[in-house]
DNA sequence: ATTATGACTTATT
DNA sequence: GAATAAGCCATAA
């Protein structure tokens, strides 16, 4: 956490937004931005300097599935996303969130 | 300024 | 429904 950049900082600023038992797709969280930077929300979560204070478990992708976690693109690491988030109150469907716009927090 | 990368998305096969 | 390809945007080197 040396030097977020702008665009970074918005994206932490809406994720802590996100209250408990909701999430947020990357998407969902581009598009306040007023852009398509869709993959550059994800590389700002995985740089996560305010790690706790920002619940990047709570940020998805517009799939269903939960990208990453710890880093990793896929292993155990997701399934304790998973379990993070079902422990909130999200229904899962196997490796997928059950129903994402349940779920999916707006920003205002 | 240019190139390469990615916790993405959508469309196509 | 899974695998592949192409598109798009911001960041880091």
């Amino acid at each position: 956490m040396s030097k977020p950049t702008a665009f970074a900082n918005k994206v932490y600023k809406l994720t802590k937004q996100i209250p408990k038992g909701k999430i947020s797709t990357y998407k969902a969280i581009a598009e306040p931005l007023n852009t398509k930077a869709y993959q550059a929300v994800g590389q700002a979560l995985r740089n996560n300097p305010y790690a706790p204070i920002v619940p990047c478990h709570r940020v998805i992708s517009s799939n269903g599935t939960m990208g990453g976690f710890n880093g990793k693109t896929s292993g155990k690491e997701i399934q304790t996303k998973k379990q993070l988030l079902k422990k909130e109150g999200i229904s899962f469907k196997g490796n997928k969130v059950y129903n994402p716009s349940k779920v999916l927090h707006i920003f205002k």
